[in-house]
DNA sequence: GGTGACAGTGTTTTT
DNA sequence: CACTGTCACC
């Protein structure tokens, strides 16, 4: 086949990345902006048209369904073809995948369920009322995150070395209990997915060697992103023989704090012998100016693989940077700002991003935007198939499949209320334990021996027919109206009917699981032998559900920092530059951490193609608490002849009184007589800059830092503040 | 079994 | 400040 399609929109270094010899290993350092995706998709185009590799032997991996949805597009896209046989997917998808095709071997029963986080702490939760520990001392998300960190090194409960440290023994007592309840109940959390993949492949030589013989090719994404276990799983795959392509920026490693290892990217070059190391360093994106503010910053950073962004772009418009009063100062100079810009022309509204780095802050400038009238949208927070009522739902579902599903029992049993109290659940767990039954068989038992009273009894045993009812119910119907007839059978609806407009938003996400569940496509190259009812679940325990619901208009995008990794827009904004924000105080403790955050400031920088508007605040109100603000370290360690400082306008001569300021705007931009930004004189605390007003008249007060005596509220009535200069 | 008062807590997040 | 979880009480 001709290779000029694949070859000819690739520069020079991408080039050589894309045409690397077939049969060797090979790291590719792919710099923000330099077209680390395209040269994924190109070298798999390569290896296929030019190399004569057959689709069926290659395992592309990525992180997320998104990066995994787009590399599969893209491939398509460019061999005109859907390449059948091709592996593509995230870690997780392609050991879930490879999990229900060896599900005996792996030791799981054939309809195992896949456990999200917030089911997992469920769990773990569970297992410690169960083993009678207080949650007090044994914190379900500390255990939750020991339990996933030591999966995550490859550990079962028995490789734990016993160090003779009583809590640790206690962990390890509360991991096995757990693993205990996930094999009763046939779960499988996120870790265990990997961990038991691994050991799947690692103890069966056949089988490992049936798939090195498959896979001819791997190929990694956001390879720095790799865990332990992740990076053992690619070893273990490639033993040596199956050469990997790793694409990835050591310095937009931004997961530490979740197990990634950036080491694994200097590991690589040792652990895949005659390994070539590729670097993309011509960027695609960003202005010059911003790309040479990135550069600089992220030089403060020790032990780099070293690596410089270039582009052939022109400068671009100066970097601008304002300094807010307070937090409500730089929303509304954020939003200004954003208005402005729009009403230049040229840009819609989802060119442009509002970057913070926790998402408290989101709240101040939704307000804001919101007050103002311009359509915006957050990412984060509650994906849909982690909400609450979704799923509910799911657990009747899969309650109504696999009846020994604990985990959805204790879910629904009592949800809605039907008389199933917390006496009686205690009975019926106390008697699963004794007999090793899971809750489903154990309630039977007591139903059939009578040993419930009858009210409890009574309740307990419609429950049960319900559960019964409706996997008759389910018999014969298409995916979607199984969904819908279960919903409707759980009482959920009727339920959060009652609730009013929280309710009513509920019953929406309900009716919008239908339309999941009938926009859902049954794959047989990734469920195989599954119900469509199974691998629904599946799919929403492993795709979040981006993207369901809500709408797609042209809104303002407002997200961590870490969220809008991987993306760009036209314009940014990077907010709250402030120490101990962002940088956060928590990662000033270790070096590395401060190393971290600066990678993720770097990420932020290089979001930007043209525009970039940093902001940070003097004040800052957290947790209902004002606090004097120092500008983050990350701003001085930015070029300064690139940075455009944009001071508040000074409002010096007097605003409107309070009382004809009716309507004229929102109330906190001014005090009365005084507006923020002005110096004031007090009896008692002396000279200061007004930060803040709220109120209007006799309850008008403003906030004043004074030099000496730090920041006051004063009710202007009574402060008797003099303007100053 | 549902309501209201109180204490405790508070990065980043995909799968 | 704003949210969660727990506890007492109706």
């Amino acid at each position: 086949m001709n290779a000029a399609p694949i070859l000819e929109p690739l520069n020079e270094a991408q080039r050589q990345a894309v045409t690397a010899p077939a049969h060797e290993p090979a790291l590719v350092l792919a710099g923000a902006g330099s077209g680390k995706t395209r040269v994924l998709v190109h070298r798999i185009a390569w290896l296929c048209a030019v190399e004569g590799v057959s689709p069926f032997g290659i395992l592309a991996v990525t992180f997320t369904n998104k990066a995994a949805a787009e590399m599969r597009g893209r491939t398509e896209a460019l061999l005109g073809l859907p390449p059948g046989g091709m592996w593509v997917g995230t870690f997780h998808g392609i050991a879930h995948r490879l999990l229900r095709i060896h599900w005996q071997e792996a030791g799981l029963p054939e309809t195992f369920q896949i456990l999200d986080s917030d089911d997992q702490l469920r769990l773990i939760r569970r297992t410690l009322r169960a083993l009678e520990l207080d949650e007090k001392q044994w914190v379900p998300r500390q255990v939750q995150w020991f339990i996933n960190a030591r999966k995550d090194e490859g550990l079962r409960p028995a490789d734990i070395q016993d160090t003779g440290d009583y809590a640790q023994q206690q962990l390890v007592r509360i991991y096995a209990a757990y693993e205990q309840a996930c094999r009763q109940g046939g779960l499988v959390d996120f870790a265990e997915l990997l961990l038991r993949t691994l050991e799947l492949l690692r103890d069966r030589p056949g089988l490992l060697d049936r798939y090195r013989r498959r896979f001819r090719h791997v190929l990694v994404d956001e390879f720095q992103d790799t865990n332990t276990l992740q990076y053992a799983w690619l070893k273990l795959l490639s033993g040596g023989e199956v050469p990997v392509f790793a694409v990835g920026d050591d310095d937009q490693s931004i997961y530490g704090w979740r197990g990634a290892r950036v080491e694994h990217i200097q590991a690589f070059t040792r652990d895949f012998p005659d390994c070539r190391v590729y670097r993309l360093e011509q960027n695609y994106r960003s202005t010059a100016t911003i790309l040479q503010a990135a550069n600089h910053l992220i030089q403060f950073n020790q032990g780099r693989m070293g690596k410089s962004l270039w582009t052939q772009g022109e400068d671009g418009p100066p970097i601008q940077c304002y300094r807010a009063y307070n937090e409500r100062d730089e929303a509304r100079f954020v939003v200004e700002r954003i208005r402005q810009l729009l009403a230049e022309g040229g840009l819609r509204r989802a060119d442009i991003a509002v970057l913070y780095r926790s998402n408290a802050q989101s709240r101040l400038f939704e307000e804001r935007l919101m007050a103002e009238g311009v359509p915006y949208r957050v990412y984060g927070g509650l994906r849909f198939f982690e909400r609450l009522e979704v799923k509910d739902a799911l657990a009747y579902l899969r309650l109504s499949v696999n009846r020994h599903d604990d985990a959805s029992f204790e879910r629904v049993v009592n949800q809605p209320t039907r008389g199933i109290g917390e006496r009686t659940l205690q009975v019926v767990r106390e008697v699963a334990r004794e007999r090793g039954l899971s809750l489903w068989a154990a309630a039977g038992l007591l139903l059939d021996e009578g040993r419930l009273a009858a009210r409890a009894g009574n309740a307990l045993r419609r429950f049960l027919d319900l559960i019964q009812a409706m996997a008759t119910a389910r018999e014969g119907l298409a995916l979607f109206e199984q969904v819908a007839r279960v919903i409707e059978m759980s009482g959920l609806e009727a339920h959060y009917a009652k609730e009013g407009e929280a309710g009513r938003t509920r019953i929406e996400n309900l009716e919008e699981l239908v339309n999941a569940a009938r926009g859902f496509n049954f794959d047989p190259q990734i469920h195989g032998e599954m119900s469509d009812v199974d691998a629904f679940l599946a799919h929403a325990a492993l795709e979040s559900g981006e993207g369901q619901g809500g709408r797609w208009d042209d809104c303002v995008q407002l997200m961590t920092l870490h969220a809008a990794k991987g993306l760009e827009f036209p314009v940014v904004f990077i907010t709250g530059l402030e120490e101990g924000l962002f940088p956060n105080a928590r990662s000033l403790e270790e070096p590395g951490r401060l190393e971290e955050e600066r990678r993720l400031c770097y990420v932020g920088l290089t979001r930007a193609r043209h525009r970039l508007i940093l902001s940070h605040a003097e004040s800052r109100r957290i947790y209902g608490r004002d606090h004097i603000t120092e500008p983050s370290r990350f701003l001085a360690e930015l070029p300064q002849e690139l940075i455009q400082d944009l001071r508040p306008a000074v409002q010096l001569r007097p605003v409107r009184h309070a009382a004809s300021r009716r309507g004229a705007g929102p109330m906190h931009e001014s005090g009365g007589e005084f507006r923020v930004g002005e110096r004031v004189r007090h009896r008692g605390f002396g000279e200061g800059v007004i930060v803040d007003c709220e109120g209007q008249g006799a309850s008008a007060r403003v906030q004043v830092r004074f030099e000496q005596a730090g920041a006051k509220w004063l009710v202007l009535q009574y402060a008797g503040l003099e303007r100053v200069g």
